[in-house]
DNA sequence: CTTCATTGTAACAGAACTGTAACCATTTTC
DNA sequence: GAAAATGGTTACAGTTCTGTTACAATGAAG
């Protein structure tokens, strides 16, 4: 189920906005002003969010620049009672995913609401690319460089968890963890031989390092 | 009402492009990359694509060019960034019907749209043509290098499922879903040996390699 | 009812993969 | 600088996975 955020000051049209999106399934935290919002987003992402754009305080499309400074990427609808051309570019240049002026039916609305959150789906991005290295997910192969080279499930994992985790120390129980599927029968040096080996097919020339063992600790992809 | 599907991994523009068509009253599918539209395709059929040849992951002309080959002939409109000469050749050869260079005025696009539209009446090519592989849908006949083969309809549906999924790697679960009746009642060797079957079939002599196992995870094709 | 094509299952063999252990290299600690 | 700890390298063996084949079960065609 979606959780929709709205951000209406209007008291009535809150309502009746949180009723409607209610009424279609959603999950609804309504809000007069941005402030509950910011706290709510500390904990929770949601999937939507519909913002009247002028509000008291904080203009609604300050907020979601705000936002997106911040590398927030949450969909948004503007509400809003102009609908002059030109505002309606400045809209969208702010980061609006879709806009409707009021008034508005709510037919419309829940329309549009569907169709953000279909469109916005988070979809896997299937082809990963990061310093020579690019990873296609779906046909699960890997290239360097340009160059096609074969992996093992196990190794190909292994750079898929490493990957995700860019930057980050990963311990040998960690990877057994996440990588294996029956870490307790396997020991820790495990992990030193199965990385080695994914280094020596990524990196045969050992000259770009990318991954680092940390001493004591794991290791990272950097 | 036409539909028309718009893939623009811009955000704004895709937007802009979303409202300038909604407003000549068509009905648009907007997508930031091509998986949602191959979704879509499985249910609908499109009267025209708006595709950006610069797209993340697969190129435009990637997407089109592999839809051409699986039979699909929805006229598309390229948007690019590039404006030489030499790009737009290509760009018709693969199956371009108009083409716009960024930055374009609205109303140009949307009077090439209504042209394009006018121009290419809705028709379904049942060929399917990949590599030395011919499938005919209608008539579920294959050929392979102009030779006619005769394959059960196990092994037609196989075949089908693997083409749709072009050099995605399939676990043995999710073609005993799709191909199998009652997937419950099968255990994943059975799949082994009916792709293997299959391979017999398509490729005799062991040279083609349409269909390749990946260890530990499942079949492709390629 | 018989025959034949199709397909699932089981058994086996071969190939690919991976864990282990022993050994070597490097770094840290005292 | 020596000892200890940690990580890298290698070879080998055991395990797992896949391809192949044979055979049985099923269902369709005549």
């Amino acid at each position: 189920m979606a959780l929709v955020v709205v951000i209406e000051d209007e008291s009535d049209l809150l309502e009746l906005l949180e009723y409607h999106l209610q009424k279609e399934g959603y999950e609804v935290f309504a809000s007069l002003s941005t402030m509950p919002v910011e706290r709510l987003l500390e904990e929770e992402t949601p999937d939507l969010m519909i913002v009247d754009r002028n509000l008291p305080g904080v203009e609604g499309s300050e907020f979601v620049l705000s936002l997106r400074n911040r590398g927030i990427d949450i969909p948004v609808i503007y509400l809003s009672a102009k609908s002059s051309e030109s505002d309606i570019d400045e809209g969208f240049l702010r980061g609006a995913d879709d806009y409707v002026t009021k008034p508005f039916n709510y037919r419309e609305l829940m329309h549009r609401v569907k169709a953000v959150l279909n469109r916005c789906k988070p979809q896997l991005k299937d082809i990963i690319k990061y310093k020579d290295i690019e990873i296609h997910q779906k046909s699960r192969e890997v290239y360097i460089g340009g160059k096609k080279i074969s992996l093992t499930k196990l190794e190909y994992d292994l750079l898929l968890e490493l990957y995700n985790n860019l930057n980050i120390v990963l311990s040998r129980d960690y990877l057994l963890d996440k990588v294996w599927n029956n870490p307790e029968d396997h020991q820790a040096k495990t992990v030193n031989v199965a990385i080695n080996r994914l280094k020596e097919k990524i990196d045969p020339d050992k000259n770009k390092n990318y991954i680092v063992s940390i001493r004591g600790i794991g290791y990272k992809m950097v």
